[in-house]
DNA sequence: TGTATCACG
DNA sequence: ACGTACGTGATACAT
């Protein structure tokens, strides 16, 4: 058995403590294996013996990833590159030279020095890579200062030239923001691209957009350059153009060398796993779209928002002032601390819930003693207005550009552990739609003309129709197949009724547990949500599983792979390592098992809609279609239009996002249109 | 900087 | 006898 081998030939040499059974599953699950015998206190280890083993097992590209001595100090292993890439600063005298180079090469690494956010960012340099220690770093003279560093950008236009040349592949840290701020610049970057976060991200979903020192730390890369040593941070933070050449010249030269030289160990690590194709068509495709999504922002009625935040601050006022009367005294409702003693000693109500440090005052405490005293009510309000008011209705609209009146959010890529997007700065992808002052602050989104509208398209109960489609549950796949509300069908089923006598709340309650089958629930926690006992909380899922028992099947399936191989993965073939899932604790171990059960439902999920978006995106520019997409929310797409487009916008989308995938169950998407985010009406049902 | 809370899917 | 729902990000407060 190769793989006790290797095993055997390792711990004979390394202090491992109770690792050996992991070990076999690091060995057969590579990404794990620089990162997780680091941890493990090396004193030695045979190099040599294990690479030549490792040779054996046909897995030639670890030997790279090895640790490559016992020294926990030094960042720098002793056969890693480590003195400085060659760094050269060229002129445009330069270029037709550097162009022929970088066009023989086929595709070269792309660094930008610019002053600002990358979206409104003033370009300073572009640095070039094709490896370790080949890099070039051009200086140009800004346009608006009289700054005498480097040429001006006209004059590097066979290097813009270059940059839009769609034979040629640009490779970049993060291509996305490199996109945008090449764009900013007229620079429209063509050509096969690789994003090197983005390999690692699905490399290891864990990484979470990690800095480019680490990346090269774990890939094998020469030592990046340290980019506080050159900016500094904080409020002392520089500009790039700040710098001397010869400094940015080895801050980006070195970072784009860096970026460079990981590339094969990513790209290498990629094809072990069979994920080049994840990166080429799926992920590097959607990194195109977010950047356009990103660059066009959505428009906001900030007019309109200020109007409710001073009507909110009279509310929080006399919310405030009668809170302070029931009190008998002032006091913050902000400080939890304030607010425990107050209610817990002072008003002498029963604390029901904990938290780490103390008492808990969250919501679902004060909710269980609103009939208790006058003013919980009272702060449960104050709590949801403030929260509104300062996450929202105050700050969004100081982020509206004054360019264009709209707002850019960020959508992250490489953030979420299943493959989610996820939204930042401001975060678009959580605004409120629950209470109906959320829905206030939801209308404020609008298109970004007047006579425009806005259209949605969300997928309808994806991820229990992903769960039908992987657990190949008959129950549920027959509920979905003949288009029966799957609610109403778990309600009659656990509790015993035909589907038309099912009452509100028990579809309500069937709805809870059809969504703590996804969270990988339990009865605890679903007593705790459906407020009941549980031993009834049991009961409900006994009988949940005993009709849907495709559906408890799959999921031990799903722990039991996850215990055996150590990830989990989606439909496309994202993985999920789960380093926890074989704890001695029970409970970090069956948190692990929760993670393990959800992310194959909400990763396959977020793939769908990812090929949905590049379908439907595909779609609108074939069709020379004036409507732009320009939010994701996890199973919504939202557009804006001119009105005449509607009809054609929604079967683009429709046909772009229900046939983006065939599963076992049809993929529903609903279409909506209207004149801002909240006011939308029903335009047609695409069923595939 | 960490904790509690709460906005969304 | 335990004692938690999955995935995010922003804000206010306490330290």
């Amino acid at each position: 058995m190769p793989l006790g081998r290797v095993r055997t030939a390792l711990s004979a040499n390394v202090e491992l403590a109770r690792l050996s059974r992991e070990l076999v599953t690091i060995v057969q699950d590579v990404p794990g294996v620089t990162l997780d015998l680091a941890s493990c206190r090396l004193r030695e280890y045979d190099r040599e013996a294990a690479a030549s083993l490792l040779e054996e097992l046909g897995m030639p590209s670890l030997v790279t990833r090895l640790p490559t001595s016992t020294a926990t100090e030094s960042p720098l292993a002793p056969d890693r590159p480590s003195a400085a890439p060659s760094l050269m600063v060229t002129s445009p005298a330069d270029l037709a030279s550097l162009v022929a180079v970088l066009q023989e090469r086929g595709s070269f690494t792309v660094g930008v020095a610019a002053d600002g956010p990358a979206r409104k960012g003033h370009l300073v340099g572009l640095a070039l890579a094709t490896g370790a220690d080949q890099s070039w770093y051009c200086p140009i003279a800004s346009g608006a200062s009289d700054d005498a560093q480097g040429a001006p950008w006209e004059e590097w236009e066979p290097l813009r030239q270059l940059l839009a040349t769609a034979t040629v592949g640009k490779s970049s840290y993060q291509l996305k923001e490199t996109i945008l701020a090449l764009r900013g610049a007229g620079v429209d970057l063509e050509g096969e691209g690789f994003d090197c976060v983005l390999a690692a991200y699905l490399a290891d979903s864990r990484s979470r957009t990690p800095t480019l020192a680490a990346l090269s730390r774990e890939w094998e890369g020469p030592p990046a350059p340290d980019r506080e040593a050159y900016l500094g941070k904080g409020i002392a933070t520089r500009q790039p153009s700040s710098l001397t050449t010869e400094e940015a010249r080895d801050l980006f030269g070195g970072e784009a060398a860096c970026a460079a030289a990981i590339r094969g160990n990513l790209e290498r690590r990629l094809a072990e796993l069979g994920a080049e194709g994840l990166l080429r068509d799926l992920e590097l495709p959607v990194l195109e779209i977010l950047a356009d999504m990103e660059a066009l922002g959505v428009r906001l009625d900030a007019e309109q928002l200020r109007a409710i935040s001073a009507t909110l601050t009279v509310q929080i006022a006399e919310l405030e002032v009668e809170m302070f009367r029931l009190a008998g005294r002032a006091f913050s409702p902000g400080s939890t601390s304030q607010l425990a003693a107050l209610l817990y000693d002072e008003l002498g109500l029963k604390s029901s819930r904990r938290t780490k440090t103390g008492r808990s005052t969250d919501a679902q405490a004060l909710e269980s003693l609103r009939e208790e005293h006058p003013i919980v009510p009272l702060l449960l309000e104050w709590r949801q207005v403030t929260k509104l008011k300062s996450t929202y209705v105050d700050a969004l609209p100081e982020l509206v550009d004054g360019d264009d009146g709209r707002v850019h959010t960020n959508f992250n890529q490489a953030v979420a552990a299943t493959g989610r997007l996820s939204s930042s700065d401001p975060n678009l992808q959580n605004i409120p739609i629950r209470t109906e002052l959320g829905r206030r602050i939801r209308a404020s989104f609008i298109p970004g003309r007047n006579d425009w509208v806005l259209v949605s398209a969300d997928y309808s109960q994806i991820e229990l129709r992903v769960l039908a489609h992987l657990s190949g549950d008959q129950r549920l796949a027959t509920a979905f197949a003949k288009g029966d509300d799957v609610h109403a069908d778990t309600a009659a089923q656990v509790f015993a009724v035909s589907q038309d006598q099912v009452s509100a709340e028990q579809r309500r309650m069937a709805k809870v547990v059809n969504f703590g089958i996804l969270y990988g629930l339990s009865s605890y926690g679903l007593s705790r949500d459906l407020g009941i006992g549980t031993d009834v909380a049991e009961d409900f899922i006994r009988r949940y599983f005993a009709t849907y028992d495709g559906v408890q099947g799959y999921l031990e399936s799903v722990r039991e792979e996850a215990r055996r191989q150590g990830y989990v993965s989606t439909i496309l073939g994202r993985r999920r390592y789960l380093t926890d899932i074989n704890s001695s604790n029970r409970q970090v171990r069956e948190a692990s098992e929760r993670m393990a059960i959800n992310m194959p439902i909400q990763g396959s999920a977020a793939d769908i809609m990812k090929l949905g978006m590049i379908r439907t995106a595909q779609a609108l520019r074939a069709s020379g279609s004036a409507a732009r997409m320009l939010l994701q929310v996890h199973d919504e797409l939202v557009f804006e239009t001119p009105p005449e487009e509607v009809e054609s916008l929604a079967e683009l989308a429709a046909e772009g996002m229900a046939a983006a995938i065939e599963l076992v169950v049809p993929l529903v998407v609903d279409l909506k249109s209207g004149p801002n985010w909240r006011d939308l009406s029903p335009l047609r049902r695409a069923v595939a």
